[in-house]
DNA sequence: TTCATTTTTAATCAAATGATTAAAAAATTT
DNA sequence: AAATTTTTTAATCATTTGATTAAAAATGAA
């Protein structure tokens, strides 16, 4: 029987490549080529580890996936916090996050619409969107507005910057520095806002 | 000296099926093939017709950042209107818009991801965001906070719930006639949480 | 060391893809 | 109608790209 351990090391180059080939790139304009350059290996490699760009991809977006939704799934779902302490836990965790990884929502979406079948089952969403503990704290406190409202305005305040960062870059009208200040401005702004929203 | 008048119908059949196939998926996944397939003609007329992918690509963009920005320019550089009249404009103005074309933004934000040099000169948010009427009245209202958060808000909660429809789609959870439902709804809701914004 | 196994590389393949070409078909002009 | 120009088509090119292969290099076991 042959040994079978595979160098951690080489196998990890080249999913670090990936990931920010990947999420930089999108998965049509990302070449295999590309991959292999940026963790500096032989392009064959990438095959001898992955077998395939779309196995590569699958993985690359799994872990993206498990990013975008893993902070907020166990708060959301928390019957022992109340809905004000919530929106007060998800915000700041969530505008770290995506500090952390500024390209992840517009990748993970425009991932999705380019492929919606691939992603149908894995996104748990659904469940997040209809049957969480905070649609139901949404429910009680404003019964006649669908919850989903507030939770498009919750997400969409801590996502949109990032997702229209590239405009701003483009534009030269934000640096990096100027950009971040802005979300740790928002990190108590939103909060506020959702309330409001909520107690009108 | 030869005729130079082309058919107008060939011509339009190809830009709207380019105008479909690259909205839908977006510069890198779209085949020339599959221009020509959906306009339902030979693949050598593209370039007979627009030298280039690119090149047709560019119209296509170019007509697609019109959309975005073409709407709201004119509302947001009026100095007749107030602040409240303005966001009163915009909102329903807005949202009829990505009504009639809900792939727009996704398409347009990855698109300028996926080459930001291409769009540095094009995109005119610049002014919109620093010199407009709008932000000189949003900072009369509100000289502590920086406008572009409240810009943000406004065009993030008309934006976003458009590029996460894929994310409803694919799960399932929301079909055509749910999402337009809660965009109509959106049309007086927003206006009253941008307006409890200023106000707080 | 020797030998088997694992990892890495260079070369190459086959399919896909943007683009061109030359000829046919259609339209327009004279 | 004849001639000229414009439009359309089928065939083909050259390049790119994901993947494979066979051999070399490195690693570990005996």
């Amino acid at each position: 029987m042959a040994k079978k351990k595979i160098d951690a090391s080489t196998e990890e180059k080249i999913i670090e490549a990936a990931r920010k080939v990947f999420t930089e790139k999108g998965y049509a304009a990302t070449r295999t080529r590309d991959i292999a350059e940026e963790a500096g290996l032989n392009l064959a490699l990438l095959n001898y580890y992955f077998r395939s760009k779309e196995k590569l991809f699958s993985l690359v977006m799994a872990e993206k996936i498990g990013q975008l939704f893993g902070v907020i799934a166990p708060i959301v779902n928390d019957d022992k916090t109340s809905l004000q302490e919530k929106i007060e836990l998800i915000v700041p965790a969530y505008l770290n996050v995506l500090l952390q990884n500024p390209g992840l929502p517009l990748f993970v979406l425009s991932e999705i619409r380019n492929n919606p079948e691939h992603f149908s089952n894995r996104v748990q969403a659904g469940k997040i969107l209809t049957q969480s503990v905070l649609v139901k704290q949404l429910l009680e406190k404003q019964p006649n507005v669908n919850p989903l409202q507030f939770i498009l305005n919750l997400l969409g305040m801590c996502i949109f910057p990032f997702v229209t960062k590239p405009v701003f870059e483009a534009s030269g009208l934000l640096n990096k520095a100027s950009f971040n200040q802005l979300i740790e401005e928002r990190k108590t702004l939103i909060v506020k806002w959702v309330n409001l929203m909520l107690d009108n």
